[in-house]
RNA sequence: GGGGUCGUAGUUCAGUUGGUUAGAACGCUGGCCUGUCACGCCAGAGGUCGCGAGUUCGAGUCUCGUCGGCCCCGCCA
């Protein structure tokens, strides 16, 4: 008892080729089953599950020792593996052909009553798992999500690192930047009144390293963003961030998609065709209402405004007189399943998404069923149904209101049907390359041009010469890699020429002096040969999601926030002494 | 900022129209048990019904507020 053994194997680990030896396992007690004169042991660690027998025939002492233990202590046996008595296997187990005879047992430390059951079924509330999330991480689930985790990382060190990328690393303590996400401020000390901000991500200092002449970085890194949380959102998330010198999109794509493959390859056993289809930005709305659409299945846009310009029914002839759309889906084979409370439902969906309501028609078989078919003229009807291929069966569901309004909806009733009518096979993978996003776009409420994707993505060649005349088509070298429905990354070619970028910041209202205090480094630089270059981010969290199959980013992360972005388990975030807002120069607007 | 939903033993839940002492299962504690693996059997402990007001003779149940978890809209260059 006194000498200590160390470890010679992981409890998960033991099969029959162990049978004889003579092993020293650590771990955790699973489950307990005493019979009095027979104790069994299911002793746990990171590789599964092995049943230890405390015999007292074997071992007086261990067997008496072994009558405190109780669920979650932690122990040190040794023993003697031995095959199992016929009829005692478990299949449920993979060590499950053997059992280990304790001769020396030692009770590392003891465990309280756990507020829930680690390894039992059972669901537990999530605040109750995240208020403990170290018994949570002991779980089955959240080991194999961070294992697989690891596993992606793992493998993007080892893609990137053969491509001639090197990983550095930049500063978490950076400068506020104007547009974007919310920042994260932290207060100076030794400089009164001022603050750094967490990297939104570290886009400029990667354009940087591209004018140093490093040509290939990347970072697996942290980024922050003070918005509100999602499901797929966390204040704090990781990003694969990339950078590469003299680089083209085709390049770029090449390597990502020799990356992605080979994620799946190693970690799914899945083999993805390469190259990815490219769907520039817009045949992405036109086709399917959004920038990342789920290929997986059809369900296509279409546009009625032609077939129904002229019609008497006032809801879509108002919306086509002041500029919008009427579009439609056509959910074949679909009247059955979309009764009157499912269209109804429908109809709530769309409202979410600003559209005012949401008309059908109903192709049966012995007619038409709609309550708009009656505002419609035979003619403009056959000519509507014509034009969405409506057969017997068929549900159209159109939508008419501003074009992003119908975007909106339609895109998202595109997915609800595509689940109801089980159109999504999830065995499938669907990547693509979203293209050529437009450079800026207007925004209504503060009156200016915003950057769709950030203000250092360059535009297309060709439309350069539309800064003055038509900002809003300018088409930039922007790209977002779509997966099932996900973006999952994005990136741009930059712009490398200070000319370009100061038409940049003017087109944004940006004026040279503001320009100079935010963006002065990257401006210099781009003075000092920069040379063209472009990368990608991706989300770290997002893709361990789509391959854990998780149902929240929470899932794949050690230690996550709540929705109000606090941690359960340290109650950060949290008040602090009043002598460190001192020594901050800092104090609460109590107003 | 807004909408929805949930909150009752340690955990998951039940709790009728507002009516006696708030129940079950699992877990936990003690006892018995040499082949169990969701061991079994016997006994027992365990409750601020999230919190605060209000209505009522009487509130787990109704009303209002509040706190917290989750989902969504806005937001996320």
């Amino acid at each position: 008892m006194n000498k200590q053994h160390a470890r010679t194997h992981y409890c998960g680990e033991l099969t029959e080729t162990h049978i004889g030896d003579t092993v020293t396992l650590c771990g955790w007690t699973h489950n307990r089953r005493d019979h009095g004169g027979l104790i069994f042991v299911d002793l746990w660690d990171k590789k599964g599950i092995v049943q230890v027998v405390l015999n007292p025939q074997i071992d007086q002492l261990a067997h008496q020792h072994a009558q405190s233990v109780r669920g979650n202590f932690v122990l040190r046996v040794t023993g003697k593996v031995r095959e199992r008595p016929e009829g005692m296997i478990n299949d449920k187990l993979s060590t499950g052909k053997v059992e280990v005879y304790i001769d020396d047992f030692e009770i590392l430390n003891r465990s309280k009553t756990p507020p829930f059951s680690v390894w039992e079924d059972q669901e537990v509330s999530e605040a109750i798992r995240l208020k403990h999330r170290f018994l949570d991480l002991r779980g089955e689930m959240l080991q194999r999500n961070l294992n697989i985790r690891y596993q992606i990382t793992r493998k993007v060190r080892e893609t990137l690192d053969k491509q001639g990328f090197i990983e550095v690393e930049t500063p978490m303590l950076t400068k506020s930047t104007p547009e974007g996400a919310r920042d994260y401020l932290v207060p100076s000390r030794l400089n009164a009144k001022k603050f750094y901000a967490l990297p939104q991500s570290p886009q400029l200092f990667k354009q940087l390293l591209m004018v140093s002449g490093m040509d290939r970085y990347f970072q697996i890194v942290k980024c922050f963003r003070d918005e509100d949380l999602r499901n797929d959102r966390q204040p704090e998330f990781t990003q694969i961030d990339m950078e590469m010198s003299f680089v083209t999109e085709e390049e770029l794509f090449g390597l990502v998609e020799e990356m992605v493959c080979g994620l799946y390859k190693d970690i799914l056993n899945i083999e993805v065709p390469k190259p990815f289809q490219i769907l520039p930005y817009k045949d992405a709305i036109r086709k399917y209402g959004t920038d990342k659409p789920d290929l997986r299945f059809g369900l296509e846009l279409i546009d009625l405004g032609d077939v129904v310009a002229g019609t008497s029914f006032k809801v879509f002839a108002d919306v086509l007189k002041s500029g919008g759309q009427v579009r439609a889906i056509n959910a074949k084979n679909s009247t059955e399943t979309l009764s009157r409370k499912v269209l109804d439902d429908l109809t709530e969906v769309a409202k979410t998404y600003g559209a005012k309501g949401m008309a059908w028609i109903k192709i049966n078989a012995d007619g038409l069923q709609s309550p708009i078919t009656k505002f419609f003229e035979q003619e403009m009807l056959d000519k509507l149904i014509a034009e969405v291929g409506g057969e017997a069966g068929d549900t159209i569901v159109f939508i008419a209101d501003k074009p992003k309004v119908v975007a909106d909806a339609l895109a998202h009733l595109r997915l609800e049907l595509g689940k109801i009518l089980s159109l999504i096979d999830e065995s499938k993978v669907c990547l693509a390359w979203v293209t050529e996003f437009p450079l800026v776009e207007y925004d209504e409420e503060d009156n200016r041009y915003v950057a769709l994707h950030h203000p250092f993505t360059s535009p297309l060649q060709e439309d350069e010469d539309k800064f003055e005349s038509a900002p809003g088509d300018i088409r930039a070298r922007a790209y977002d890699l779509v997966l099932n429905g996900n973006e999952i990354g994005g990136g741009s070619i930059r712009i490398h020429t200070k000319e370009i970028q100061d038409k940049m910041f003017q087109l944004l209202g940006i004026d040279e002096e503001e320009a100079r205090i935010k963006f002065g480094f990257l401006l210099d630089a781009l003075q000092y040969g920069a040379p063209p270059h472009g990368g990608i981010a991706f989300g770290l969290d997002r893709i361990t999601m789509l391959f854990t199959g998780a149902d929240s980013i929470r899932d794949v992360i050690a230690f996550p926030k709540t929705q109000k972005a606090t941690c359960l388990m340290t109650e950060a975030p949290s008040e602090v002494d009043l002598h460190q807002l001192k020594e901050l120069k800092l104090k609460y607007d109590l107003s």
